[in-house]
RNA sequence: GUGGGUGUAGCUCAGUGGUAGAGCACUGGAUUGUGGCUCCAGGUGUCGCGGGUUCAAUUCCCGUCACUCACCCCA
């Protein structure tokens, strides 16, 4: 084998493309039903728009991105979806034009980390962001929209878990009291956390590391020193989630990664299917300051992102696709040219028609049909011509007929139950 | 980036210090034109790559690469 995709990079195969348009499907159906509408921004952007927004501190930034210097600009591959969305936002000043924008997206990102299952250096997410909107109902309407998608798809054993980070000065005063805490017990970190003390020690607190969480078990909790503001935020959020019925687990120590997340910040987990030790199947929060950060006025808001490859690990085996379509298997010259044209006629019928003209014994075209999955095998040897007809066998009733020529797409439309569709 | 596991047919895997197998898949056939089940037949392998030990290595040793799981991180 002499070339190989790239490490972390993997391809999609038919065989498993019809689950991603699925997936892909039902997240936009709930996201429409939310008033949601698609927004496309690239790939690439300028560096320092994930450096300013995601953080210069963060694993992220820190090591993680596909960044290169392309003729003095240096750009990078997107790692995440909301800054360049916040971008365009700001961009095209559409906050002047509606008070409240609602947006989705959906594509590939790129982090250059160790793959391993659940983890790829390519992976897609679809997510949602509300612009203008300060909450707490619509943080509670993200997250409920999330689990009913989830369930939708069949993903079971969910579970959601919400924490406040709090405003600004919430965070700086939470900092240095957990960097009171830490500090004398330094000793007991790993190293990985004690490393991360004086740059980002928030993100202790979800280390998995044994010392760590023994450590961190007895730390203070961020929930204890919101202030007024704050706490009826997260007040708020719960009971406007149970208003809507979705239960949750309030964790003070879930942090997540991405430093720009202020107030509500929220994962979605599952220990369904195939999953690893990757089980965060969506996460996201309020990141209230980016807007007016990346240049905009000062506008609240809102998002999450959901990995797509991990759904689709949480995801049950999907029933056989059904049979579908017209498998044409002439026999000889005459007959090729005469499957030619209904082959045509078929697909202007809305019907989807493959042609074998590859030839071979009746039995092997008819084995070709079975394993093509179609519905309907229309046969069309010398004798069929002699008469005028074509023999239409119904693969999955094990029924067979010689039709007239002249009625063959309609017959085949009828039984493959395109017609309809096609009409609509 | 750190640690563990695994690399044999297209896929899933067995196997032995003496140059390799099964199942599945694929293709063809089973009274000269009838699919899925059944039966028969058929083929491919640099045994990941490089080096070492040995009369002899797919097997033992070292290195390397790839894949994979976990940590880390996050979706």
């Amino acid at each position: 084998m002499a070339f190989r995709a790239v490490k972390g990079m993997n391809d999609i195969l038919p065989n498993a493309s019809g689950r991603w348009q699925r997936l892909e499907a039902t997240f936009r159906r709930h996201a429409d039903l939310h008033g949601f509408e698609e927004v496309r921004v690239p790939i690439l952007e300028h560096t320092e728009l994930f450096v300013r927004s995601i953080g210069e501190v963060t694993d992220i930034v820190e090591k993680e991105m596909y960044s290169f210097v392309h003729r003095d600009e240096a750009l990078t591959l997107r790692p995440e979806g909301t800054a360049g969305v916040a971008r365009a936002l700001v961009e095209h000043k559409l906050y002047a034009t509606a008070p409240v924008t609602r947006w989705y997206y959906l594509g590939p990102m790129f982090r250059a980390e160790r793959p391993q299952r659940g983890r790829l250096r390519q992976f897609h997410q679809a997510g949602c962001e509300i612009f203008g909107d300060p909450g707490p109902a619509c943080d509670a309407e993200l997250i409920s929209m999330i689990v009913d998608l989830l369930t939708d798809l069949g993903v079971a054993e969910l579970e959601v878990a919400i924490n406040s980070l709090g405003g600004p000065g919430t965070r700086a005063r939470y900092r240095q009291a957990l960097l009171g805490y830490l500090a004398p017990r330094a000793g007991e970190l790993s190293d990985t956390a004690r490393a991360r003390l004086e740059a980002n020690p928030l993100r202790i607190l979800d280390s998995k590391h044994p010392r760590d969480v023994e450590v961190c078990a007895a730390a203070p909790s961020i929930l204890d020193v919101l202030d007024a503001e704050d706490r009826a935020h997260f007040d708020g959020l719960r009971a406007a989630l149970d208003a809507l019925g979705t239960p949750y687990a309030v964790e003070p120590r879930l942090v997540r990664g991405l430093d720009y997340y202020t107030h509500t910040s929220f994962e979605i987990r599952s220990r369904a299917g195939e999953l690893g030790s990757q089980n965060t199947l969506a996460g996201g929060g309020r990141y209230d300051a980016m807007v007016a950060e990346l240049g905009g006025p000062g506008t609240p808001a809102i998002g999450f992102a959901m990995g797509l490859e991990r759904i689709l690990l949480a995801l049950p085996e999907p029933a056989p696709s059904p049979r579908r379509g017209c498998f044409l298997a002439p026999m000889g010259q005459a007959a090729t040219s005469r499957a030619l044209g209904l082959a045509r006629e078929l697909r202007a019928a809305g019907v989807r028609a493959e042609l074998d003209a590859r030839g071979g014994s009746l039995r092997s075209l008819l084995r070709r049909a079975d394993g093509s999955g179609a519905r309907v095998c229309i046969v069309l040897g010398d004798a069929e011509l002699g008469r005028g007809v074509a023999q239409v066998k119904d693969l999955e009733l094990h029924a067979q007929e010689d039709v007239p020529l002249p009625e063959v797409v309609a017959h085949a439309a009828a039984l493959t139950g395109s017609a309809a569709e096609a009409a609509s």
